[in-house]
DNA sequence: GAATTTTTATTTGTCTGACATTTAAAAGTC
DNA sequence: GACTTTTAAATGTCAGACAAATAAAAATTC
């Protein structure tokens, strides 16, 4: 683990990658402790802080995890799938927020995932997982859910479909393309009248998921990102020219 | 953007955090100029070098960079698809190489992703993408080639498979599952005999994608994905019992 | 007056040294 | 032996300083 001492900009960038790759290599196994940041700055010759703004890099990308007092430091995070989910759902949000990305295609992305998961989730689907969803679709219909609380169970639904895979990567990935979108999935299910739209369109997948019906499921999410997409459509042109 | 005073543990992840969601929330836009880290630690009642902490924070995923001299700074960075993308990768290699998802279930994953990207691919490939796909298959079949070309090629075939999609959200959630695999895939690929099979389902893939006939595509793709999988068994079981 | 060079001010990058706080282990006490 | 106190080690934070880069302003030269 060593760094290129002709370069003298970026030491804490530096030493965050050597450290970051000895981690990968699996030089520094999960749980183990790093150096203390006094033996680090000793072992790559420089200061404390330096070395310190080397660490909140990786902390920041939940690579380690610091603990104070005797026997603590900075140890090597199992990198969990709360962690990356996290990490995920914030680059996501970016990404779009940013306008790197349309609505339309972060959706596309959506729905195309999201019917890859239901294949599988008409075969392995729980009962308990099939509850999930009739509840919330249940709580949706109830008369005065704010739209933030239907938006929520709107993204629980789909959350137990997507986990009826079974695949915890799918719903990792899920979890970004969905919560991106959330801002103008807010804006869609501002009217009642797209509510009830919706609330038909979750009855129908889960019907189809209790018949383990999967092209039943696959048509239903089609019809659902061409709704969805309209009516994404409808608010973007009801923006710019509010009648 | 304020942080609470309360908590006086973690002051660096705290400014981070409140810099991050001015961000996300649009408060500070894309290219724009954060305060000096002299104004910051007035403005934070905290040390510079607490303050740096937090910019590295930021830095390390992405979301500023700094200049050095008269009117440099922290800047506010657009979120670009390469960076998201080497996030993206490390994150999802750090979940494979930590055990905390099994080679099935990435191996799942990445085609259930595929095969929702190849439906689009079929509709939407370019001339260009097909002469990318033929041109790597071409040289997955020149012999002498290095396990890691080879692999490197593979990877290159599918990425053109993916970006026919025309969907870079799609396209930057597969290739963390790709990369995530390659250790393994690198294994799977070292006899010829495993070489020519899956020269042939790319053959075939690319056949299927020219005709634009998406069901062909997507039926290949499955029986690549099951050999893919008895390849990897194949593989663990070897290096478990080495006859 | 225009082009070039020099100076200057600003900002990040790094260092030194110090103190505060937390925490586990060691030492002491009953 | 169980409990309390002390101690040492580690991170968290601070203050002040200098180095290096850089752009703008000032001075110089033609």
């Amino acid at each position: 683990m060593k760094i290129d001492p002709k370069k003298p900009a970026d030491l804490s960038a530096q030493i965050a990658q050597a450290i970051r790759d000895a981690i990968i290599s699996g030089e520094l196994i999960v749980d183990e402790r790093l150096p203390s940041e006094a033996e680090l700055s000793e072992q790559f010759k420089v200061s404390r802080p330096t070395v310190r703004e080397a660490l909140k890099r990786l902390a920041a990308q939940s690579l380690i995890r610091t603990q104070r007092g005797a026997s603590g430091g900075a140890f090597v995070n199992r990198l969990s799938f709360e962690g990356a989910y996290s990490q995920q759902i914030t680059t996501s949000t970016l990404l779009l927020s940013m306008n790197a990305v349309s609505f339309d295609t972060a959706c596309e992305a959506r729905f195309a995932l999201e019917r890859a998961c239901a294949a599988l989730s008409a075969q392995r689907r729980t009962a308990d997982q099939l509850a999930t969803m009739r509840a919330e679709v249940h709580r949706q219909s109830q008369p005065g859910l704010t739209d933030e609380a239907f938006c929520a169970s709107d993204v629980a639904f789909h959350r137990a479909l997507v986990d009826g895979a079974g695949n915890p990567v799918l719903s990792y990935q899920l979890a970004g393309a969905v919560e991106a979108m959330q801002p103008l999935m807010n804006m869609i299910t501002f009217t009642a009248r797209s509510r009830e739209a919706i609330i038909a369109f979750h009855n129908q997948i889960a019907n189809a998921l209790e018949d383990r019906d999967s092209t039943k499921v696959d048509t239903t999410l089609v019809e659902l990102e061409s709704y969805t997409r309209q009516l994404a459509q409808d608010v973007a042109q009801q923006r710019r020219n509010p009648a």
